[in-house]
DNA sequence: ATCATTGCAAACACTTTGCATACGC
DNA sequence: GCGTATGCAAAGTGTTTGCAATGAT
């Protein structure tokens, strides 16, 4: 079993108790959260954790490829921490985002039309099956 | 020839000087450009035009599905016109932001895990063949 | 003791809102 | 003249920066 202690400890950057709390959390909601619901939802546990460790950590943690930012929102970037080949459906009523397990034709780290790709993602947006459901009543 | 005017009232938006000025930018500069971009741009003719109206007039023609906007930065809106079907690449180095076509399978009007689809985006990002360039030298 | 991390407050950038003025039919 | 579009100023939101306090070795 894997720690995210030595997650970090392997990307070289110092484990100290936020960096991990945040990094778990990332783990264990795969809701792509936004720097803010981070902060809302670690601040119960760690009432003096402050916000600029939450940006400065997700930072950190994207420039050593450990998280992924999302640009799914205009004004806010969401992020996650599942790196495995998947697209995201962004609900555009509920503003869910559901990971989608869809194969599809990855250009990553491919020349195409002479620009180097390092990174491929793919968004759908629409109506949710909650939000169908909803709708139907 | 279809003109900005008629654009404008097919879709029932009265047709001012200020919405067909930004409506023909749009056109005439497939660069992606942001609010603020195309503010910039068209004050140079227009000395009294307001970034407000600028704002209004992209989100009325955004609604009335007319304009398309573009998550492709963290801190801004990026819009377009262009309504084939096509992919973005985004250099991480200089930027811009290339439009690149490219067939793929779309789920446009899909369903999808339950989900229906209304929109499909696809962002690759990496170093442009500009930016590599420089890069050799 | 030293160096990196943390966290507050202020600054920043982009966007929205409120409201008075100006424009077009 | 009336209703909508415009545009200024102020407020709002997400993020970054400067810097002092704290923490770990």
């Amino acid at each position: 079993m894997i720690t995210y202690k030595k997650v970090l400890q392997d990307a070289n950057i110092t484990p100290s108790m936020q960096r991990i709390k945040i990094l778990a959390y990332l783990d264990n909601n795969e809701t792509h959260p936004s720097a803010d619901n981070i902060y809302q939802a670690l601040k119960k546990d760690m009432p003096t954790l402050s916000k600029t460790t939450v940006y400065n950590t997700l930072k950190t943690l994207v420039k050593h490829n450990i998280l992924k930012e999302l640009s799914l929102f205009e004004h806010e970037i969401r992020y996650e921490y599942n790196q495995d080949q998947h697209i995201h459906f962004k609900c555009i009523e509920c503003k869910k985002v559901y990971d989608i397990d869809k194969k599809y034709k990855c250009y990553k780290n491919e020349i195409i039309q002479g620009h180097q790709v390092i990174d491929h993602q793919v968004i759908l947006k629409g109506i949710c099956k909650h939000c169908l459901q909803k709708r139907k009543k």
